[in-house]
Formats: C-alpha cells, sequence, structure tokens
DNA sequence: ATTCTGACGTGGG
DNA sequence: CCCCACGCCAGAA
C-alpha cells in the first residue's frame, strides 16, 4: 500500500472529500498536497485509483475544466454522464461554470 | 540501466 | 490570443 508512498494515499483522502456537484483539478490536489510541479502524479494516482471506489475521478478534471481523462473511463461518455448526474453541466468534455463547481481544497478543506 | 510517455501546469514568443 | 517548449515524477517497454 504505502509502497509507492503517501502521495496515492493522501490524493486518494483529497478526492474522496470532494462534495457532490463539484470538481477540483490536478494541480489543485497536487498544490494542496505540496506537489504543485507533480500535477501530472495525481493523474497517475488517480489511473491506479481504479481500484478504489471510493476515489471520485471523475470529479477531477484539468485546470482547463476538461475531462482529458474521459477516454480512461469505460464508456465513452461515462465521466460526462457521471458529472452530469450531480448537475454539471458539461459540453464537448468540457465543464460549463467550471469556476461556480470548481472546489478548492485550500479555501474549503483547509 | 536507459528511454519515453503520460488523467498537468506555467511561461514565453 | 494562439502555439510551442520545459519542468516533474513515476511506471512500463
Amino acid at each position: 500500500m504505502e509502497t509507492s508512498g503517501n502521495f496515492f494515499e493522501k490524493v486518494y483522502e483529497v478526492a474522496k472529500q470532494i462534495p457532490f456537484g463539484r470538481v477540483t483539478s490536478y494541480g489543485a490536489i497536487a498544490k494542496y498536497l505540496g506537489a504543485a510541479k507533480s500535477a501530472r502524479m495525481v493523474g497517475w494516482a488517480m489511473n491506479a485509483s481504479h481500484n478504489n471506489p471510493d476515489v471520485p475521478a471523475h470529479r477531477v478534471v484539468n485546470r482547463n475544466g476538461l475531462l482529458t481523462g474521459k477516454f480512461h473511463f469505460d464508456g465513452t461518455n461515462l465521466m460526462q454522464q457521471l458529472l452530469e448526474n450531480e448537475g454539471i453541466v458539461v459540453r464537448e468534455n468540457q465543464i460549463q461554470n467550471f469556476n461556480q463547481v470548481f472546489w478548492d481544497p485550500f479555501k474549503e478543506l483547509v
């Protein structure tokens, strides 16, 4: 578990705390963990989160609000479907009102 | 051991 | 405003 380091666990912890109908970015989580330059690792951790159903990877997008990882899901629109299911408006893999649905761990998670 | 790629982000031209 | 390049870390070939 901790063989890969606590980094992955930390990412999961934050991702799990993402409230319903809210999303965050890889960079935000990475920055919160103190690895702002390793935003990529957050995405990598999400990849490993496939074994962690408690990690809503679909609520994590890039800083652009774009569903970059939607191709990694089972279906083609599975990620978008999940987000829309939470009330998030998604168009062409891009989250609308991203500013409103954005969840900042620094601001709300303290 | 080396090389490349990757669910990103920021900066420069 | 749009396009390109660099940085960072980790895992796979």
